[in-house]
DNA sequence: AAGTCGGGCATTTTT
DNA sequence: TGCCCGACTT
């Protein structure tokens, strides 16, 4: 292995940065898994540190897979006996062992975000809230925030001002106790229940850090405060902490991730070293200058200018489309015409939301071009292997109420709505799970029917758990179909039938193989099926994502770590980027930048960005402006060109593109134009004809403009018209202020 | 108990 | 426009 000539210098001198804490802020595409990946190489080979107290945390199996692999190639070590797992992960090790010093019985289930969202619906129901006046949702996202700042549910409570944040106080309590009940944990909980093992017991904090000396941390910029904590706990004093990340790239503020925590990194390791990693081995110059320009409008950054050695390259391509059918044609049709240059496996699709997948599926599927949907519905999310996985943890531990409800009636077996209330009254009576209810009870007072139906019940469930401990998972779960009669519930004629026993089957073969890899290594505590059940709460992908033969359609959330050579960014408009729901809050429309700049910073040679004039959201059609965005991409970088429908529609008179204007009909241009006429968030307006001073002719919203006194802007809206039209500005620096367009003498910038 | 209908509603989602 | 949930019907 040769350290100096695999690396250039910034990136060796983080790789052999000795101890003490330092922040590697790693732009995209600059080689960041490398840096960590050598770094551990690198204490390990030369520094001769014991794998074993080298410990890596990444977000993502995906993101951790992948560097275990890369160490262990370069080490020539395998398996790697360092821990190179996520967050979670590692929290569930350590509560696997700890966990009762925190509460945790030895049999619990971890509960994933549809189960929390269930509990919290029960919750609500206990504490007799309703729904519409406390959304589920937004209980959920608040409970979640709270613990991820380690505050626990009476600590919420006794702190709880208000109305709302008082009911939230009780639904919290009522969520948290329910959970326990049930002898579950959430994804939330996991992480602050190892923060607190570690601050109340000394001496397993102790035992813990004793066992580790070298701490990485992939993509610090979505670490949340709880996360934080457990690092701060992990590294201790000494802070041999290497944590790699890139503010640019924060686009999980809303799951409670904190960019402080990469902005103010020194405050927490005092004395750390900061490397800044600005050589870029993805994009061309353009990509980089480009997307750079866009990201250094967002404040809150330490900064970094990316730059590459591999030339110019192209320019990057504006598609303005009618709608979102044309926006698809477009891109299809050009996709198509680059496959002589580029494989389809090699284009990336990257959309806002997923509802705009719709339109391009449909043209995909129409031109029978092939495409893989990344994201989507994710395997262990599928009702027929939730199905599946509730029959295992009733196995494991029939006090999971939520597990035991989930499959009491699937597949039908009368026990239906009446029986099920009545369990839930005698539970809630005894104030015993529902399983204790049906396992104890003489069901004496159930309809002989119900109680029939019941004892059907009792007999399979205790005749499932006694096979439990014998057989092997695949043939456990054989048995579990077999006895239910589960599969009885799917035609396998009807397509959508067919596909779910498909899945059974699928689910039946993970788990074989689960068995029969994890055979190999010995050595795992967790009896097998409790390693299972974890391992299908953790391990959300089946099977992960790998380039097929298709062009990949996905989210701009789940772009982030991809790369490819051409890329396509639809939908830059006002609404879908920024999305509508981000609000104008400073930090929300800055994310929502960085979400775009992540999208441009995959692309590897050649980048399309689309727009449409009008798009149909939520069922009814909406005329689009243009992202603000699109305008802080400076102008040379981009090449525009504009859909022929366009033209046609506005000669026609029928509806005009710019926002309601009348442009006689000569006004319009050739299709293709270049970059110089055709500025976007620049359309031209009908307001010469309104007889407004010159400069102030023009100006809508998105623009950036410019005011002798405030500085530059963006027009965030545009209020009434003629003399008395006022603009809502946001200026860089000082804010959102409304100003009369005539008097405001504003630029554009 | 189980199937059908209609109102309300629509981000992003590493674990 | 489609999906999900709850209410209603059989």
């Amino acid at each position: 292995m040769d350290f100096q000539a695999d690396l250039n210098p910034e990136q060796l001198a983080a790789v052999t940065h000795g101890t003490g804490p330092q922040l590697v802020l790693a732009g995209a595409g600059s080689g960041k898994t490398r840096v960590i990946t050598y770094r551990m190489a690198w204490l390990v080979q030369e520094c001769g540190v014991d794998p074993r107290s080298v410990v890596a945390v990444t977000f993502t199996n995906k993101a951790a897979q992948e560097m275990r692999e890369r160490v262990e190639q370069l080490l020539g070590m395998t398996p790697l006996p360092s821990f190179v797992g996520t967050f979670h992960k590692f929290s569930l090790l350590m509560l696997r062992r700890w966990g009762e010093h925190v509460g945790l019985k030895r049999d619990f289930t971890i509960f994933d975000s549809t189960d929390q969202k269930t509990l919290i619906k029960r919750a609500l129901k206990k504490e007799e809230l309703s729904e519409s006046a406390f959304p589920p949702r937004v209980m959920q996202s608040t409970i979640s925030a709270a613990k991820n700042q380690l505050v626990d549910a009476s600590a919420y409570e006794s702190r709880a001002k208000g109305f709302f944040e008082q009911r939230v106080a009780r639904v919290y309590k009522a969520y948290q106790g329910m959970l326990r009940e049930a002898g579950g944990v959430d994804f939330d909980d996991m992480i602050a229940l190892a923060v607190r093992i570690l601050r109340t017991q000394p001496g397993i904090r102790d035992a813990v850090r004793s066992r580790l000396d070298y701490l990485m941390v992939d993509e610090f910029q979505d670490t949340n405060h709880a996360q934080m904590s457990l690092v701060l706990e992990l590294v201790g004093g000494e802070g041999n902490i290497t944590a790699v990340g890139d503010e640019d790239q924060g686009i999980y503020r809303w799951r409670g991730a904190d960019l402080d925590n990469v902005l103010s990194f020194e405050r927490s390791f005092p004395g750390a070293e900061v490397r800044l990693l600005e050589r870029n081995y993805r994009s061309t110059q353009n990509i980089l200058t480009a997307a750079g320009e866009l990201v250094a409008k967002n404040h809150g950054r330490r900064g970094k200018r990316l730059w590459t050695d591999a030339g110019d390259g192209e320019l990057i391509e504006l598609y303005r489309a009618r709608d979102e059918q044309d926006e698809a044609r477009w891109l299809v049709s050009t996709l198509k015409g680059l496959q002589k240059r580029h494989p389809l496996s090699d284009m990336g699709v990257l959309v806002r939301t997923n509802a705009q997948t719709r339109a391009i599926e449909d043209e995909f599927l129409r031109r029978e071009v092939p495409y893989v949907l990344v994201g989507g519905t994710r395997f262990y999310e599928r009702a027929e292997i939730k199905d599946l996985v509730a029959y295992l943890r009733v196995l494991r531990n029939p006090r999971d109420d939520l597990s035991l409800r989930r499959i009491l009636n699937t597949p039908p077996r009368g026990i239906g709505k009446v029986t099920e209330d009545n369990l839930l009254h005698v539970a809630g009576e005894e104030g015993m799970p529902v399983w204790d209810v049906i396992f104890n009870d003489e069901l004496g007072s159930f309809p002989a029917r119900s109680a029939g139906a019941l004892r059907e019940f009792r007999k399979l469930i205790t005749g499932l758990q006694a096979e439990a401990g014998e057989r092997s998972l695949a043939s456990l779960l054989e048995e579990i179909l077999e006895r239910s009669g589960y599969t009885s519930m799917f035609d396998p004629e009807d397509p959508d039938g067919a596909s779910r026993l498909e899945n059974v089957e699928e689910f039946v073969s993970a788990a074989q193989e689960f068995s029969e890899r994890r055979g190999e290594e010995a050595g795992e505590e967790a009896d097998e099926l409790t390693a299972f059940l974890d391992h299908v709460a953790l391990v959300a992908d089946l099977d992960g994502w790998q380039a097929q033969r298709g062009v990949s359609l996905m989210t701009l959330h789940s772009a982030k770590g991809l790369e490819f050579p051409v890329v396509t960014v639809c939908g830059l408009e006002e609404g879908v980027l920024p999305h509508f729901n981000a609000g104008e809050e400073r930090d929300a429309v800055e994310e929502e930048r960085r979400l775009l700049y992540v999208g441009m910073t995959r692309a590897r040679q050649k980048l399309f960005l689309t727009t449409c004039s009008r798009r149909r959201i939520a069922g009814r059609y909406q005329d689009q402006e243009d992202s603000r965005f699109l305008a802080e991409i400076p102008v040379g970088a981009l090449e525009v060109s504009r859909s022929p429908e366009l033209f046609q529609e506005r000669a026609r008179g029928v509806r005009s593109y710019f926002g309601g204007g009348n442009a006689p009909p000569w006004a319009a241009s050739a299709p293709k134009t270049s970059a110089n006429d055709t500025r976007p968030g620049r359309r031209p307006t009908r307001a010469t004809a309104k007889g407004l001073p010159p400069s102030e002719e023009g100006i809508g919203k998105g623009m950036r403009v410019r005011h002798a006194t405030l500085g530059k802007g963006v027009v965030l809206d545009v209020e009434g018209s003629g003399p008395s039209r006022k603009l809502v500005v946001f200026f860089d620096r000082g804010g959102k202020r409304k100003l009369v367009a005539r008097y405001a003498g504003l630029e554009r910038a």
